[in-house]
DNA sequence: GTGAAAGCGCTAACAT
DNA sequence: ATGTTAGCGCTTTCAC
């Protein structure tokens, strides 16, 4: 049998209210009182009983977490990291996460998240791109949401996000630096907006350096930012435009399937080309040359998610507030000076 | 604010008591009452609270899930895929599950995971390696633990595990099938019992082909089953032994990594030499050629797991149980007939 | 500054 | 077969 407030009010020879009282740091109680309570609870490790409290507060200490199977199932650990965020800051604010993934076609017939329908949880945060009908059907509940890494388009909502633009920037940069002029951009799904928002990096980078957009330097016909669409782009722009001597493409996994294609051709990484991702989700031993990145502070943004639905829940401030976070240039060897 | 049980049983014109009684299905009640409850129910939305629940059953519903912070972390999606299993099963037996990573060096100033001081969960899986410590200082709490691909050192505990051996008879019979004659083995971290039971069934079926089992075709000084120290093995053992026309690695990692020492020598898989991996975690589309390799049924893991705890703590049967899940033998482009 | 007591929503023993 | 009620552990109002 676990310690209860009785327990310790007895051994602390105070009532059960105020053992309660010294637990939310209540104002009203002498500092004699509140240390010797505490020391108690320290003694006998008491904890206090969640359900007990979740009844009486109407609240449930829950956070729920949603995102589509596929990706939190894909190979690169992005969004386990946005997880594992959240749960680490979950701790600091005595918040359990509740992890629920759906489908990615999510329709009329699927149920909403289990924790939605059974109202055992506080809030929500939701990572990556989710249907539509997802948050519309959420929205009939009244759970304060923030998104992570995508802008609902009812705008009304908490968002942290990642500074694509500014990552294309320095990516860019970074090549031309290294003396690049020919630089080329490979994107997938550009309709997504980190993605579009790191080609408008590029382009700025490349404006601001008094050097050309060219159409045969930007390839984004790809409908998927995945390896084999990397590798299938770079072969669809090498096979038109020979000049290209550094390739900055749209994240690390469309840029594996870029030096897997320079490689097939005979193309050392960076002597001939230099060739960089976004993310920096590939583990530095998997690929030759460890892969320059722009790295994403993926845990960081489920801590700052798991904060902003704290401050939501503690002080009822439900103006919604955007979160941009910065991004870094990770320098490794698949660039160099040409 | 939510349906109670009190409006449930106003609206059916019954006790509170009936409404309790018809959702836990009790006998006692007469077929018409119980469907007219159930209706308005399902009319009314009703779901009961948990925390109201728990406050009087002394459960929690949720169930704890514990592993390292570095196995849920790589890149290949094995222990994300488990969890998913838990979580998905967890819904058929009304438990939510609460994720909680400890470091890998667990030691005596580290916390145990907050749901467990807590006592906010019911019962505990935990997956993969963990350190010994950990098993300890959880031992003195009346939880309930059923281990997934691990074997603890005190054996009474339930566990779900791999039927290795049989995986590794599988992959070196695909091998033999296919002609060849000289099959090596390459393992990393070979103490681990997963790791040793599929040399074992290496061996098995070595030995029931009449073939010879030699020392230079087993290479298992690699004390870690990564890609590049499968690189590594396949250089020690290659340079050694010219013969070899097929290497099973003992797990994918370890086996892209030979793929790889394999094509910077210039040779080409399968063409020259047959390679075989084990857990099929990579996607198929991310190595050339695709591997041939073993299944481990990773998400049905996480469902036994969470079945066995499910039972555990409904029907009192605290006596521990064993689960071999069987594999099975992927055959893609990386082996082929001599 | 501290205590008594009501009540959160539910289960289960007991009453009818 | 159904209803009444005590009580699970806690928070919070109100009294002292």
């Amino acid at each position: 049998m676990a310690i209860t407030i009785k327990d310790v009010a007895k051994a602390a020879n105070v009532s059960i209210a105020t053992v309660s009282l010294v637990m939310h740091n209540h104002r009203r109680i002498s500092k004699e009182t509140k240390v010797k309570v505490l020391e108690i609870i320290e003694q006998m490790n008491y904890r206090p009983s969640r359900s007990a409290r979740g009844l009486v507060s109407r609240r449930t200490g829950n956070i729920g977490f949603i995102l589509t199977n596929d990706h939190f199932l894909r190979t690169e650990p992005f969004y386990t990291h946005i997880f594992i965020g959240t749960e680490i800051e979950a701790r600091e604010n005595d918040f359990y996460v509740l992890l629920n993934t759906i489908n990615s076609d999510f329709n009329e017939r699927d149920q909403l998240p289990r924790f939605i329908l059974d109202r055992n949880i506080d809030g929500v945060i939701i990572a990556g791109k989710v249907p539509q009908l997802l948050m519309e059907k959420l929205s009939h509940y009244n759970f304060p949401v923030v998104y992570i890494d995508f802008i609902p388009a009812n705008k009304n909502y908490s968002t942290v996000l990642v500074d694509n633009v500014m990552g294309g920037r320095l990516a860019t940069n970074h090549l031309i630096d290294l003396g690049h002029k020919n630089i080329a951009f490979i994107g997938g799904d550009i309709g997504h907006p980190s993605i579009s928002d790191r080609l408008t990096g590029y382009m700025k980078a490349i404006e601001s350096a008094n050097l050309p957009i060219s159409p045969d330097l930007i390839e984004t016909s790809e409908n998927y930012p995945a390896r084999t669409n990397g590798y299938n782009a770079a072969r669809k722009l090498l096979s038109v435009n020979k000049n290209i001597t550094a390739i900055f493409a749209c994240n690390d996994a469309m840029a594996l399937g870029v030096i897997q294609y320079l490689k097939d051709q005979g193309k050392r990484v960076p002597q001939d080309v230099s060739v960089m991702g976004f993310d920096d989700v590939v583990s530095e031993s998997s690929v030759d040359p460890p892969l320059c990145t722009v790295r994403v502070p993926t845990m960081e943004m489920g801590m700052e998610a798991m904060k902003l639905i704290s401050t939501l829940l503690k002080e009822y401030e439900f103006y919604p507030k955007k979160i941009m976070m910065p991004v870094e240039l990770v320098v490794r060897q698949s660039t160099q000076k040409i």
